[in-house]
DNA sequence: CAATATTGTTAGATTGTACTAATAATTTGT
DNA sequence: ACAAATTATTAGTACAATCTAACAATATTG
């Protein structure tokens, strides 16, 4: 059996190695706001079940049953998101920390009719993938509307993990998933954009805003 | 803060003191299958925290705060009970595991709008009444159908907390809350019943059943 | 490359929630 | 009413998950 604690570090290290496939014990104890040795501890049994690769001094590596786990948990998270988005009407800014209470129940019939009445959905409301029901997760490597140029023609996909305060900030600009954004030019000093996407003209984006949305180049 | 256990203890402490007001460490015991001391420690710390009246080798009782806090735990797994039944298609014999663990969840945005998309009921699946926001309950007293007679004529109502076994056997009858039951016959020597309701007639149903349904009885 | 800063580890304490064994108080039954 | 049974409590242990303080290893940088 695994805790709900055991879940979230799981699920933190998921996170955090899933860029350079290994994470340190400072950066885990960062994300996590768990002193180091709280969180060294954990490691050395969660080393000791086997989801997780620890070695004195050396990186933090997750095990393929550590991946497969963190996966599910991260698969259960999305869903509830979908589902409070879509069959309850929460806003996409209201739903994370409730799915960060659900995603630890214990009940597959649960998840699997969630599931169902969403039509099996592959993304969640943010536009993160949800990881099928054996954790294997399809990853789509978008480009930050950041890295793109005066002239292109994006299509918005998904915001990156971030503050509801974004996510709302996107709410009052009427910037939803799916959006077709044209760029009309950036700013050479700080690198904001002013983008033309429905019937909003000349929106002003800052560059932190356009680090966090990931878009799909759409055919010229 | 309260805990889980602590919510658990609370829940169960409520269901041994609704009916005499009070209960005894060993019936706590029991009913949570965790040892006495435990148990009595825990006792101790919920009536520093001002939940439980404790006093050594007296009985336990509730404070107003502490059956307000298990009203509003009951509140939260009766909704989730006739939300798991009325939006997702659960069987009223499937959710109970479900809602023991969803009833922790910390978010009363969340249990609003469960509580709105229902239409504000006030019943669960089986019958029980949902406690209000304010840890109110209007408690209805039914009949066991088991005391009724011959020739009654009753409306099913509520089921006492029991067995998934036994809403397994109300469902393979198609006995379902809101049936009007007409009672035959009562057998003298196990107390058995004859009945019939809906479309099924000369139903027999034994004496345990009986005891476990809650019933008014309908104008002659 | 040595001094300094950062990161990682060990040791020991604390709190919450459980247990067993031993003892004490209360209740029951003859 | 007293012995026996039941119930309650205390004392001591264990484990999970946290912390702080002290120390060790690694990394950075002048």
């Amino acid at each position: 059996m695994i805790s709900q604690t055991e879940e979230n570090y799981l699920k933190a290290l998921f996170a955090l190695t899933s860029t350079k496939g290994e994470a340190s014990v400072n950066e885990l104890s960062k994300m996590l706001d768990i002193k180091m040795p709280t969180v060294n501890g954990m490691m050395k049994r969660l080393s000791e079940k086997d989801f997780v690769i620890y070695e004195s001094y050396k990186p933090l590596k997750l095990t393929e049953k550590g991946r497969k786990e963190a996966s599910l948990i991260i698969r259960k998270h999305r869903l509830t998101e979908m589902y409070l988005v879509e069959k309850m009407g929460f806003g996409w800014e209201e739903v994370h920390d409730i799915a960060e209470q659900i995603e630890h129940i214990q009940s597959p019939a649960f998840f699997a009719k969630m599931d169902e009445i969403l039509g099996f959905p592959e993304v969640d409301p943010h536009g993160s993938p949800i990881p099928d029901e054996n954790g294997k997760v399809i990853v789509k490597d978008f480009d930050r509307l950041s890295d793109c140029e005066s002239g292109d023609v994006v299509k918005f996909m998904a915001v990156k993990p971030s503050s509801e305060e974004l996510l709302k900030f996107l709410n009052s600009r009427e910037l939803v998933l799916g959006a077709v954004i044209t760029i009309q030019s950036v700013e050479l000093f700080d690198k904001s954009m002013s983008v033309n996407y429905a019937h909003r003209e000349m929106e002003v984006l800052s560059n932190m805003v356009c680090e966090k949305l990931l878009v799909e180049h759409v055919a010229k």
